[in-house]
DNA sequence: CGCTGCCTATCCCCTTGGAGGTAGGGGGCA
DNA sequence: TGCCCCCTACCTCCAAGGGGATAGGCAGCG
C-alpha cells in the first residue's frame, strides 16, 4: 500500500530550528527503507538552498521559527520553483495557522505529538500526493472552511497591483486623498481611482474599512 | 532631615498581590518608626476598599496585577476621592509604564529590586511629599520626556467621554456615522457631534487617523 | 500586429464627513 | 439655587469621498 520497495526511497528535507526534534525525526526515518531523509535545516534560509540542492520529494517544515517564519518559508520555497510536497510540521493547533498554511499551498499539516507510527504512515501518504493532516484537525478544518463559505471575497492584498498597495500604505497612514497625491506627485483625481479601484478588489466599502484593515494586516509597512 | 520622630508615624498602605514581597516590606517598616504599615491587601479591590476605610498618607501599589491593572486601580483611587500619595512599586522598568504611571497621577515609581536601605530612604522623602523614582529609571524619563516634547497633544484615551469612546469604538470598526446612528440608535447629526469632539480631543484630522490609531492603540476591543 | 493590464487623468453626480453655532434636558456639585 | 458637563438634536456651509464612465501612454505578450 506504499510507495516503494522496488522504487527509491522518497528523500525529505526537515527544516526546523529544535536540534533534538530533528534528532528525533532522523532517526525514525532511519527505522523506514521507503523514507530517507535527504537533509536537515536548522534555519529557514539553509533549508531553501538546500531544497535548491538537492531538490528532495518533500519537504518537513517547521511553522514556528525565528527569524522568517514557515509560512514566508513556505512561500519563498515555491517561489524559488521548488515543486516537491511540502508538509507543515508544528506544534500549533490554532485554525489560523492551519488555515494560513492551507490557503499558502501546504501539502500536508502534521502535530509534532503526534504518534511515531502515525507519523511515519502520514508521511508515506503525503509521498504518494495525499494531502494529509494530523486527525485531531479535522474539526478546525471544518470550522475554518464553513466560516470561509459565508465571506466569499476574502481581502486579499495579492490582488492588488503595486500603486494600489503604496495608496493604501498612505491611505492606511490617515492621509487624504489630496495628500496622497500631494505626496505620490500625482494628481488627487488618479488617487481617487485607485483608491475606488483597491475598494472593489478588498470589497471594502470606504476608506476608513480599508484603512483598520492594512492596519491590522500590518500592510501598513 | 526626615519628616517625624515627634510627629506620629506615616501610615502606609500596600496593594501587592504577592504575599512574600508583602511580608518583605512589612519587616523592613517594622524597623522604622517613623513609617507604619497600616494594612495590605493582595486584590486591587480590597485596597480600594483600605484606602477609604484607613485613609493611609501613602499608597505603596503594585503595577502588576491579575484582574485589575495598577494604573486602573490609580484611576479607580483618584475617583473614589483618596488624596493622599501614590507610589507604584512593581519589577517594572518599561518606559511605557513609568510614563503611564505618572500620567496618571503617580507621586513616585519604585523598582522592587531596589536596595532596602534605598527603600526606605525613598519612602521617607516620598512621605515628606516628594516625587521619587528609582535612580536607574531616570534615563528613561529624560527619553520620555524628550520624546514627548516634539508631540505636545499625545492622544489620550482617557479625555474622552464614555459616549466618545463607545463612537470610537465603532469608528474603529469602519462604520460610518449613520451606519453607528443606527446601532446606537441616535441620530446621524448626534454622531457627527461625537466624532467632532472626539477628533478635537485627541488632536487628529480626520475619522481615518482615528480609526488607525484606535486601531493599533488596541481601543477598538 | 492587436490585446491586455497598469498608470495616469478628467468629467459628472451624488453622498459623506467635518467645522461652526445653537439649544434643551439631565445629573453632579458648590 | 446656579453652574458645568454630558448627551442629545438640529442647522448651515464647504471639503472630501466614492461610483461610473472615458481615454491616452506604455509595457508585455501571443
Amino acid at each position: 500500500m506504499t510507495r516503494i520497495d522496488h522504487d527509491s526511497p522518497a528523500t525529505i528535507l526537515l527544516i526546523d530550528d529544535h536540534p533534538l526534534l530533528r534528532r528525533g525525526v532522523a532517526q525514525l526515518l532511519e527505522l523506514e527503507d521507503d523514507l530517507e531523509l535527504a537533509g536537515e535545516a536548522g534555519e529557514p534560509e539553509l533549508g531553501l538552498r538546500l531544497a535548491g540542492e538537492l531538490d528532495p520529494d518533500m519537504v518537513l517544515l517547521d511553522l514556528n521559527m525565528p527569524g522568517m517564519d514557515g509560512i514566508a518559508t513556505l512561500k519563498a520555497l515555491r517561489e524559488q520553483g521548488y515543486a516537491g510536497r511540502i508538509v507543515m510540521f508544528t506544534v500549533s493547533d490554532h485554525e489560523e495557522d492551519l488555515v494560513a498554511a492551507l490557503r499558502s499551498g501546504a501539502d500536508g499539516y502534521l502535530l509534532k505529538d503526534m504518534d511515531p507510527d502515525e507519523m511515519v504512515r502520514q508521511l508515506r501518504q503525503a509521498a504518494l500526493g495525499r494531502m494529509v493532516i494530523s486527525e485531531s484537525l479535522t474539526a478546525l478544518l471544518a470550522e475554518a472552511l464553513r466560516s470561509q463559505r459565508n465571506q466569499p471575497a476574502a481581502p486579499d492584498i495579492h490582488s492588488l497591483t503595486q500603486r494600489e498597495r503604496e495608496i493604501l500604505r498612505e491611505l492606511a497612514a490617515g492621509l487624504s486623498n489630496k495628500l496622497i497625491a500631494r505626496k505620490l506627485d500625482i494628481t488627487e483625481g488618479t488617487v481617487k481611482v485607485h483608491v475606488k479601484h483597491l475598494l472593489k478588489k478588498l470589497n471594502l466599502r470606504s476608506r476608513v474599512e480599508a484603512a483598520v484593515w492594512a492596519v491590522q494586516e500590518g500592510v501598513d509597512k
